[in-house]
DNA sequence: GCCACTAATGAAATCGATTTCAACAACTTT
DNA sequence: AAAGTTGTTGAAATCGATTTCATTAGTGGC
């Protein structure tokens, strides 16, 4: 009904008796308008079922109140899914905007590149950026940097990033898992994921140079190319078949590569925690319910989601914001 | 830097010496504009870095090209998560929507009330909406549907529903199960899920009715009202407990669900799926990795985010448009 | 050579809000 | 009673694009 033909301000400034800015005044609360006008103004508008027209609003604002949330995975239909954690990242992101009263704009898949980027914010279609994961594209995400955009980032930090960057404590995670290993009497220490991944490859690092400090110890790395569950499966089958000597430790990049490196032992006869101890990484949900249930480093999507935004929000207020870490901290399950 | 002052169609008209009118149809590609001046606007544009005001060219189009995505489940915290083939879903929406060149904007969960709704629509924030999920919520569904607004919905179908549902054939996929679950010698079946959720009803009828047809089975039901993993593991130990015989098939309403049923049939000790038979629900992406790899009815979430957007668009453009089932299939693993 | 017609362009109105600035009334102050 | 406040209100400009309508130049017909 009153979609086809929404009721203006006009209209409740000719209802009401007052012009349009007053109008404009009485529902902004400005206190430049008397309460008896007030009073007036807001029961018209609300008999008319008057809603503000949002983009005049943001034209005149120059300012839409919408910040556009980049998510690496949804454009890569073969893995978009691996890790259940940027979803809960999501969610926590979405919950904290709300609290802002900012719109959460999901960006397409195609629009995955510098220049389209570009375009969104400097057409005013959104105040800013929020980029859940840095992946592979560490390189484009610095090169949307130099625009000046308000941005701020999931994912490892670097020496000098040239954006804000928001992310657990990748090595400290590492040395969390080697600790743990380590205590479990265990020597052989294999870790899995892709280190080509800034953040991964902190958790590499992290366990590696813990290990050096005891003796007698080796690590080795199975270096995955793809987060799906069924090629970590695959890729993980194809290294112990052709390795020499089995790992009794491993530290898996992701608790979805964990379950998939638990199954290819068991392929090859290896029992979870018995013969291997295992340490995965996020905690997504179903870590807790695999069977064993795995050992973790979680990482807190609800607490990162609501920093994320509101280091945005203060680079938008023209602040000046650090990267930070977030804490992370070891849930010891079954294996 | 231009974010400070992005340049303005009337700069762009200056520099190519024409006027703002000839530049807006250059650029939106008009057959009214010759092609020198055309090719000259264009590449005056191309210099200046010109972009388009998004929002001054939606308040002047009355259409905003945005649809909104509600997700059910991100507004609890609790449970928000319970369903990964929510995600799923999402992503297909996301990618069928980038298709359309159309917007995705994600409902925050405050705003989660008709009241809310209604304003982002009158106020043109955008064009339609996509709820996955009815829910518990189908009431308020229906009574949003009667503002006559764009919508469409991921769920079930009912006898009359007042908007678009796209949804999986629920009824269908109940049968699938019983026929499967019978087939394995099966004949005591319990159901676990909340009926009370127009979906999850229709595929326990769907269950219920088909063993009607067999004799000497049963059909019992264990009713959750929690998604969570750990609510429905509890709920499923002290139903074991206190019930007289165990059932030899169970049919869950998700993967989740059936995660959390088979740890506890093997805290009751009983395996799956030597003792006991089970058929989960969306072919989630852990379903195919959990030890053991579940059995279970797929749903394609991409199909069904290409099929709920472009319902949609043909609502947009006033078309008429039916409600409609996607194809569910059986996919037999190992329980 | 004049008229009709087409193609290309620009002036001005428009979308619906906000903001600046001026105007006015009602009080104080002296 | 004149001047200065203070508190309310409205006219008009503005945000940056698109669209209508009028105008001009150029082409062909007779």
């Amino acid at each position: 009904m009153s979609r086809q033909n929404p009721v203006t301000m006009d209209e409740v400034a000719a209802a009401a008796n007052v012009s349009k800015p007053t109008v404009s005044r009485a529902l902004s609360g400005s206190e430049l308008v008397s309460p008896a006008t007030r009073d007036k103004v807001l029961k018209v508008a609300q008999e008319l079922g008057y809603t503000v027209n949002r983009n005049a609003q943001k034209l005149r604002h120059k300012r839409s109140n919408t910040i556009a949330v980049s998510i690496d995975f949804l454009s890569h239909r073969q893995n978009h899914i691996s890790d259940p954690f940027i979803f809960e990242l999501l969610a926590g992101v979405s919950e904290a905007l709300g609290e802002h009263n900012q719109d959460l704009l999901l960006t397409a898949p195609n629009h995955n590149n510098s220049n389209d980027f570009q375009q969104m914010l400097l057409s005013r279609g959104v105040d800013g950026f929020i980029f859940l994961g840095q992946g592979q594209r560490e390189d484009m995400l610095i090169e949307f940097a130099k625009l000046k955009s308000p941005m701020v980032v999931w994912g490892a930090k670097r020496k000098k990033e040239p954006y804000c960057v928001v992310g657990s404590d990748n090595f400290g995670g590492g040395q969390m898992a080697a600790d743990y290993l380590y205590q479990q009497g265990r020597r052989n220490i294999l870790f899995v994921g892709n280190t080509d991944h800034t953040e991964i490859y902190w958790r590499f690092k992290g366990l590696e140079e813990t290990l050096k400090q005891h003796e007698e110890t080796s690590v080795s790395k199975l270096q995955l190319d793809s987060f799906s569950y069924e090629s970590s499966y695959q890729s993980a089958v194809d290294y112990f078949d052709r390795v020499d000597a089995m790992p009794d430790g491993i530290f898996t990049y992701s608790d979805t590569a964990a379950m998939a490196i638990i199954m290819a032992l068991k392929k090859m006869g290896l029992q979870v925690p018995t013969d291997v101890s295992l340490v995965g990484y996020n905690d997504q949900p179903s870590a807790g319910f695999f069977n064993p249930r795995i050992t973790t480093i979680r990482q807190d999507p609800y607490a990162a989601g609501k920093l994320l935004v509101s280091k945005l929000m203060r680079i938008i207020e023209q602040k000046q914001v650090r990267s930070e870490t977030i804490d992370t901290e070891l849930v010891v399950r079954e294996t």
